[in-house]
DNA sequence: CACTCAAACTGCAGTTACTGTACGAACAAT
DNA sequence: ATTGTTCGTACAGTAACTGCAGTTTGAGTG
């Protein structure tokens, strides 16, 4: 209560989050309104807003996923020929919203698992850093440009690359395979499927 | 007017639509209500949302994207082992909303690629055809299991696989790499694409 | 033709998410 | 003390959507 100015919005943000996850974990994420959670929180409901533009946001948290610096590295520095599987290592350092709490990532994960909206929203979110992705991947792609192929060549394949990943990741996600709990990604499971799968589609496209 | 009472519907469902898609695109996606849509097609807005459950299914149309019976049963009856190029051609005959109208159609592939949260719709209902091309994945690749590979396993790759192939629809949405435009699926050009990537893909996943 | 029923449509009031504006309280620096 | 910034509040408004009660109109039945 005596904190400097600066730590109170995040101690208010914090507040929101927990009383929001909590309240969705009960009730179901239709159940809560905005009031609901501003209540609990001791708040006014214009103050919600000014702590989270939706209120999925204060649901999922305020940050999304972000790659993992030092993964991108050592991604980058790769020798190996197998850029899928480096592609899934580098993958599997995404985080899920603000880490800092790791009973509320738990609790998210749940959530996101459980209600469509939530899992549409993370999938979203996991655009922006597709984006990034896309960079990265042109910066690896280079290095195994055919003869002849252009810059632009190699931006569509790293762009058509990042779509398989995001697919990569939400069937990740998803629990990776029917009748699978969600959660945070399983590297392990999907490299086994992956590994199970890519022998069957080895031919040749029909144009090559 | 003076049309039969089963028609009204349909009829009015499509000046809903018309107009619905004119407005956003002369004036885009949030500055259009669905107050204007209601004025401009001569309803009330009770009657709109007894057509439409929201304002994005009035514009980018009731009916969610299909599969074509004739092209599934093409893809099962191939003996190709390009499984993923026959997946291709199975994906390429899905069309988008009411394909009766093929200038509303191409309006609204304008649409769906300009507007973030309509490319976010079509994504979504893509999903209940991923449902389909699951069952439809899970029947091809059983062709092709491996010696002890269990019914779970290859029902697992199919699910990859088809999140895979959601991936490659939208690669092929959103125009096939950046600065491309958006439009219906260009087959070509993503396998054209699919065939530079793929052969830098090749090697083993570590665990293989 | 008269009667009935249901489909299409309307008006209205209400809920929920979210925004803009203006204002007050607290605390830090001058 | 004053000034300014930050955090929060109160209030009013918009836009999407829902529930309910009611009217019109075309279609089927006797």
């Amino acid at each position: 209560m005596e904190r400097p100015r600066s730590a109170r919005h995040a101690v208010t943000s914090r507040t929101i989050e927990q009383h929001a996850v909590r309240l969705v974990l009960e009730h179901g994420f239709d159940a809560v309104t905005v009031d609901m959670i501003c209540e609990a929180s001791g708040i006014s409901q214009r103050t919600f807003f000014n702590h989270f533009p939706t209120k999925i946001d204060a649901i999922v948290g305020a940050v999304g996923p972000r790659v993992d610096e030092a993964a991108v590295r050592r991604f980058l520095a790769s020798d190996s020929d197998d850029i899928l599987g480096d592609v899934l290592e580098l993958v599997a350092h995404l985080a899920p919203g603000t880490s800092d709490d790791p009973a509320l990532a738990a609790a998210r994960w749940q959530l996101i698992g459980r209600t469509p909206a939530l899992l549409q929203l993370e999938m979203d979110r996991m655009i922006s850093v597709q984006r990034e992705l896309v960079e990265i991947l042109v910066l690896r792609l280079a290095r195994h440009t055919a003869p002849g192929e252009t810059a632009e060549q190699t931006r569509a394949q790293a762009d058509l690359l990042s779509y398989l990943v995001a697919g990569i990741v939400r069937f990740s996600i998803e629990g990776g395979g029917p009748g699978r709990e969600p959660g945070p990604l399983d590297l392990d499971r999907t490299r086994e499927v992956l590994g199970q799968l890519l022998p069957k589609l080895r031919s040749e496209p029909t144009r090559g």
